[in-house]
DNA sequence: AAATTGTACTTTGTATACAAAATTCATTGT
DNA sequence: ACAATGAATTTTGTATACAAAGTACAATTT
């Protein structure tokens, strides 16, 4: 009995969405590295569909910067250069600034708590030495943040932009000798917060982006002086 | 001779990005308006095309937030609600005030010229007492400022949300009241840029976001009170 | 009269077909 | 050996075809 309520309605998500996700996944893993083409029968076969969910998931790619377009042509994945990065971060330190002092004025109490206890697992995070583990904590703190500002266009826009450094993000996480300022980091954010004091917060949230900028400009910087490197193929 | 080199290559747009241009500019202008469908053959008809240009201009629209797709259902035209619109003013805020400030630090000298030329000519604008021929003016200052920053992010990430209030822009412009004050705001800011003030710069952008604020939201409410009032139809 | 069922119609989602442009590469002529 | 030409191939741009889901509305039942 109440076999009918019980029927999984997996929820089809159309298949432009599906090749969408994926090949977002494909080029923010590096999987499909930047230049490489992306041509709609190959990606058709390989992903068993037809061209035309392919074609509409590459409109949404090219919108969101993730791939250009050539004139007939076709599609490639865009290029990070260090200049689009550093446009990136500038936009992104101010943006988050605002996050912190929004963030000031409307956080929930349940919201302070989580962020409390988020702050907590970053510092344990740390601990395990394990990038994957420590990336999460650092999102799910800034998440609570970006969230609790109640803006969806905001958190929109950091998503969107967060995206462009996906790649990099590892770099400034994996450097052990940096946790202790992060972790200092977080809790003044923390502390700042939960005593509406504005300033602090955004100037640290400020402080936090450059410090990523520094790291992820020294990444950047080593990858291209090794493709400068090798041949072209 | 040299007639080889004088032909005409215009640019032909693949006819997605015409539809894109298209469709954009009607819901921008209020020709489409909030809630209304989109209906691709409807649409392939009247623009004279197939569908598949209209599908993938929709994809885009989709994801600049002008349309909300409602699954087996289609595309329909987003509604701009109070909140929304504070969301996009919010983040605007910011990204204005950050503008100035790098314009502070960028700004070359020819557009410093150009500035002040702008700003003459926004004073000059308000005397025709034309909404079209002001708002103009008002873009074209503000366009300075914008690429003086020489960060392609920001400046894309501007129009989009600058996009959201077209249909309301005129309002603040309309308001003759308000003229003075705007002549006065621009001026402020392009002595701040020149003397590199970026303090007062910043200061006066925000002012200058909140002063447009509250004539939109003005707006906004008077044509939701007029909505309430109508029967649906 | 109200609720329900069923059928015709619309509309989207996906696949395929065809045309036009671009690219590749071998062939030809010098 | 080298440049130019052109056919074959690849790839995109656009249109159309077909299936599945959703919608509207009339007919039927209670």
């Amino acid at each position: 009995m109440g076999d009918y309520y019980d029927m999984k309605m997996d929820e089809v998500l159309p298949l432009r969405d599906v090749v969408f996700n994926t090949l977002r996944k494909a080029i923010l893993t590096g999987e499909l590295k930047p230049g490489e083409r992306l041509m709609e029968i190959h990606l058709a076969n390989r992903l068993g569909v037809s061209r035309t969910p392919i074609r509409e998931a590459i409109r949404k790619l090219e919108l969101e910067g993730l791939v250009i377009m050539i004139p007939r042509r076709g599609a490639e994945v865009a290029q990070i250069t260090e200049k689009s990065l550093k446009d990136v971060l500038e936009v992104r330190r101010a943006l988050d600034a605002l996050c912190v002092e929004l963030a000031c004025d409307r956080i929930s109490p349940e919201e302070e708590r989580q962020l409390g206890k988020a702050c907590d697992e970053f510092a344990r995070a740390t601990e395990t030495k394990d990038a994957t583990v420590i990336a999460k904590a650092d999102v799910a703190f800034h998440d609570i943040i970006v969230q609790a500002t109640g803006n969806q266009r905001l958190v929109q826009l950091i998503n969107n932009l967060s995206e462009q450094m996906y790649r990099y993000r590892f770099e400034y996480i994996k450097d052990e000798n940096q946790h202790d300022s992060l972790i200092e980091e977080h809790r003044i954010i923390y502390e700042s917060i939960v005593g509406r004091d504005k300033e602090r917060a955004a100037e640290t949230a400020r402080l936090h982006i450059d410090n990523q900028e520094k790291s992820i400009i020294r990444q950047i910087r080593l990858e291209q002086g090794q493709q400068a490197g090798k041949k072209r193929q």
